[in-house]
DNA sequence: GCATAAAGATACCGCTTGGTATTTTAATAT
DNA sequence: ATATTAAAATACCAAGCGGTATCTTTATGC
């Protein structure tokens, strides 16, 4: 019946749906404890403290969406697959998001980069992450002459994070796609446009 | 020595400032007394409650960063210089803000889209105005054969706005204007290859 | 120059917050 | 079966929250 192991999964999920969604600062203890159904002493056994959970949280978002992203990048076995990766997670994740509220990224950010020095640094570490798992395949595919040689992949690299993050805040904002979908339709574009042709 | 319509406007702007930086929720009632030196009595005299007053800053906030672009855009003559406006607006930023904690519709957006209706509305006001305001000047240079006729404005309007956003974002979160400047860099450039050739 | 009324300061309220100390409950090893 | 120990529940705390009622101060119209 009791199962450690169980509940802190429990509370670390149910707190990274709540943080994510309502956000950090605006989720309280007892929020938490209505939502997992378990008290402060059951926290309180897993985590330091709140600050400790937001953080475990945040990484445990963060691993969610690196996971999935990794294992679909591997899976796919083109360069133009493995960047249509990035845009099917996010064209995929308002209609069928893997967690609520959201890019992780852009909301931790955004709520933390004036305010909270070590969430801040946490999303810090994973806009490094997004964008060097993006680079590296860029670098790769220019490597093996996939794409133009005169490609500059670090302007696209922040062209391609940019543009599918704002495109993320707009989306949810007006609660439907067509902002994620027209920033893709042009991504996919430019993309091709790279593409060192194939005889 | 007495002045309430400088009072209020002193409670705006301050209370607009840490609304921007810290977030709505994460700013108190004595977070704001302390920084404009004012009591509560003074506050609850000019706004009916502390959401009252969060609608004000917002709203106050967009009011700045529209005034300053719209004044720009009259003054820019041509379609290029019209869109420069915004370039420029988002790259000077960092360098020198017009208010602290960053693009108040980016903020009010991730903050309040899943937890704040009434903020949330007001966001999703701005995210229409920022999008009408490029899209007259787009439409109006298609019919003025500035731009090419087979520019897709919706597309270019959505991109523009996400990038730009997405940008503010990175640079905020890295500390640097990189993001930034890579990104209107990148967008000068799509912005010159619709242009239609002057001879 | 004094009464009036508005502006703002002070004091207080109930409630929620994050956090802790203590107690109860349940799994496990002997 | 029972002792041990970890897990979780309960009860409590001070501090901070948004909000209000009341009192003091200051500008202004007569």
């Amino acid at each position: 019946m009791r199962n450690p192991k169980h509940t802190k999964a429990t509370i670390l999920k149910e707190s990274a749906n709540l943080f994510n969604v309502q956000g950090y600062k605006a989720t309280s203890l007892s929020d938490i404890t209505t939502a997992t159904g378990l008290t402060k002493g059951a926290i309180y056994k897993h985590f330091k403290n709140k600050e400790d959970l937001e953080q475990q949280a945040l990484r445990s978002l963060g691993r969610q969406m690196f996971d999935i992203l990794n294992k679909e990048i591997k899976d796919a076995t083109s360069y133009e697959s493995k960047i249509e990766v990035f845009f099917t997670f996010f064209k995929n994740y308002l209609v069928n998001p893997p967690y609520a509220g959201g890019c992780p990224l852009l909301n931790s950010a955004v709520e933390s980069d004036d305010a909270n020095p070590v969430l801040r640094q946490q999303s810090f570490g994973m806009l490094v992450t997004f964008k060097s798992t993006l680079r590296r395949i860029m670098e790769s595919a220019k490597k093996r002459n996939h794409i133009k040689e005169n490609t500059d992949v670090d302007q696209m690299v922040h062209v391609y994070i940019a543009t599918l993050e704002g495109a993320m805040m707009m989306s949810k904002l007006e609660r439907n796609n067509d902002a994620i979908t027209t920033c893709i339709d042009f991504l996919r574009n430019l993309n091709q446009s790279i593409l060192v042709a194939v005889k």
